[in-house]
Order: C-alpha cells, then sequence, then structure tokens
DNA sequence: CGCAATTTGCAACATTATAACAGTTCTTCT
DNA sequence: AGAAGAACTGTTATAATGTTGCAAATTGCG
C-alpha cells in the first residue's frame, strides 16, 4: 500500500487518487476472478465512477457519466450493475444519501461505520469490529440475531471543522 | 412504567399496545408543552398512526391510514408532520426502508441502534450509549466530529428465529 | 380587534427505484 | 464448430418516495 493503511482513504490528504482507484480496480477485478463473477465492462465502469469520488453518488449520477461518454444507458442497467457490485461487497449504499459508494475493503468484514459530512459530503468508511460485536452481543441478548449491520454517523470531517473554526 | 424498561417495545411479549401508545402519546404531549411546540391535531394523529404500529410506516401507507378516515391529505401535509416529530426526537425515519417509527426514548439521546427483522418487519430499538460513545472516539481520532449516529441491523427477532428453527 | 407567525391545503413536479419482456453475449457441453 | 442454456444488457413503462411554491386558514399576542 502506498499510503498508511490505518487512516481512512477519504480522509488522507494529498493521495494519488488516480492509483487508488487502480488498486481498487485490481482488488475487485481479482476478486471476481476468484468468486468466478464477471466483472463485465459496464460494471467495471459502473464501480470506476464510484470509486472515482469520495462522495457518494447517486444512482442518476452515475446514468449522467455515462450519458457523457455516449453510452445513455436506462436506470435499471446502472442499478442492475450496483446490485452486483454490493452482492461481491465492492461498493456500499449509504441509505440515508440513496447513493453509492467504493468499499474500502471488499470481501471482508460485515458491518462497516460511514462518517458523513454534512458540509462537503465526503464519506470515510471505518471498520472496527468491536462495535459491530458489542452490538451483536446486545441484539442476541434480546433474543435477536444479527445479518448486518450499518452504521451512518453525520457531523464534520477534519478539513470542515477546521473551516467552521477559522 | 407497566412493563419491565430493559426489554425493547417491540420484543415485548402480551403487552397493552393500546396502553403503550397511550403513555407515548402522553409523553410526547408533555414534550411538547415543555418546548413550546404545537402538538397540533394532525401531528398528535400521525404520531398516534406511527406507534399504533410496531413495522414502520412509509408516508404513503400514513397517507392511506388518513385517507381512510376521510381526511384524505396531501404528501407534503404528511411529510411536514414527520419533519416535525423528527425535529422533536419523537418519530426516527429508518432510511434503509424509507419508513418511519416511533421513538421509544423521546427528548432522550442521540443515536439509537435499531433491530429489523427482515422476516416480519419489526423493529426494536436499542440504546447502547457506550456504542455511541466508541464511535464517537474513533471518529475523533481521524478528526472527525460526530453529531448524530443512526445504526441499522438488519436480522431474525425472536419470534422468527424460532420459526426458522422448526 | 388586527397584525404577524405558524400551520395546513393544494397543484404540480422532481427524484429514486422497479417490473416486465426482448435481445444479446457468454459459457459449456457434445 | 454448433446448439442449448445461463447470464447479462437494452428498452419501455411505471411505481414509490419526496419536494417546491404559493394560497388559505388558524393561532398567538399586543
Amino acid at each position: 500500500m502506498h499510503t498508511p493503511r490505518d487512516i481512512p482513504v477519504a480522509l488522507r490528504r494529498n493521495h494519488d487518487h488516480g492509483r487508488c482507484v487502480e488498486d481498487a480496480l485490481n482488488a475487485a477485478q481479482d476478486l471476481c476472478r476468484r468468486k468466478g463473477a464477471r466483472f463485465t465492462p459496464l460494471r467495471r465502469r459502473v464501480f470506476e465512477i464510484v470509486w472515482g469520488s469520495h462522495t457518494p453518488l447517486g444512482a442518476y449520477a452515475i446514468l449522467d457519466v455515462l450519458a457523457g461518454e455516449g453510452h445513455r444507458p436506462m436506470p435499471p442497467t446502472v442499478y442492475r450493475a450496483l446490485d452486483f457490485l454490493q452482492t461481491h461487497g465492492l461498493v456500499h449504499r449509504i441509505p440515508s444519501l440513496n447513493a453509492y459508494i467504493g468499499c474500502v475493503d471488499p470481501g471482508g468484514h460485515h458491518g462497516g461505520q460511514y462518517l458523513i459530512c454534512r458540509k462537503c459530503g465526503t464519506v470515510a468508511e471505518l471498520t472496527d469490529e468491536g462495535l459491530g460485536q458489542r452490538l451483536d452481543a446486545r441484539a442476541r441478548d434480546h433474543g435477536f440475531t444479527v445479518e448486518a449491520v450499518l452504521t451512518e454517523a453525520v457531523g464534520l470531517c477534519p478539513a470542515c471543522v477546521q473551516d467552521s473554526a477559522a
């Protein structure tokens, strides 16, 4: 890895984003190969578009990008690509934003935490396993079986906190 | 309280739901009075409808209920009532369901955890403060300031776990 | 009362997502 | 290679969810 691993991608300063996306693409391709899933050009392109933005993109924003490339597909096409990518853990949907963002750790973990900046829209993904385990325990206390968890935290990212202070 | 306080409302067996809603209504009314907010008949009715269901209701489902009472309001009417109720912490929106559910502890806490049964749709609200604090700490580690947190856990409620086993 | 502020009604519209079916491409098996 | 079947994509139409903007009614208050 070309940047420290314990700092969320979206919060790293001056990181090489082109390289960052490329790494993600390679990881995704590998994962699909291993699982026998087809990483088709369309899916690859949608993945690239989502990953190319550190703020989550809506399905129709993705459509617009594709339209700008002469492709001009219809909604179901994009939704299906997104379904595929979600199924394989390559992107996540942020329900409160109706938007999608690249997963930093495909194949791994269930139940990430998303830090959403309400000012600039940046989203950083954390994966504190302990949080998931603790919630699991609380749920089990009540006889509830947890299969998937999603935590959304709204607030201010470092950059916007600083701007507010000034 | 007429039932043990540490068991989520939605998971209590055989509780008196009419009484349960009535308690919630009284608490809401008190809270509004204290805050100088107007708990109008419409808002009260919407609150009642949301609370009357242990599964989250969509805005249009609420509209349908009101329509069945001869009221037949338009979408903005209901959305505004829901906005009011959310602002005062009386109901919560579950983003992944596009639906609303009564808050068991109005006025208190930010950042509850919702246990969503994917089979029967029941939603139970937990309020483990420790989870929020831990997330806060992790976020602060990265310079992120958290203002509101929402955790959604999808799985099976006790009743449906048992059904699956059988 | 009479004014200002809040709330509700209403029409039109914007955004997000899905259903149903047809056509195409890819894989596999012989 | 060729055929059968599965997976993927295209297309039309429509459903579900949420918002804007303005007018009318209600409420609180001097």
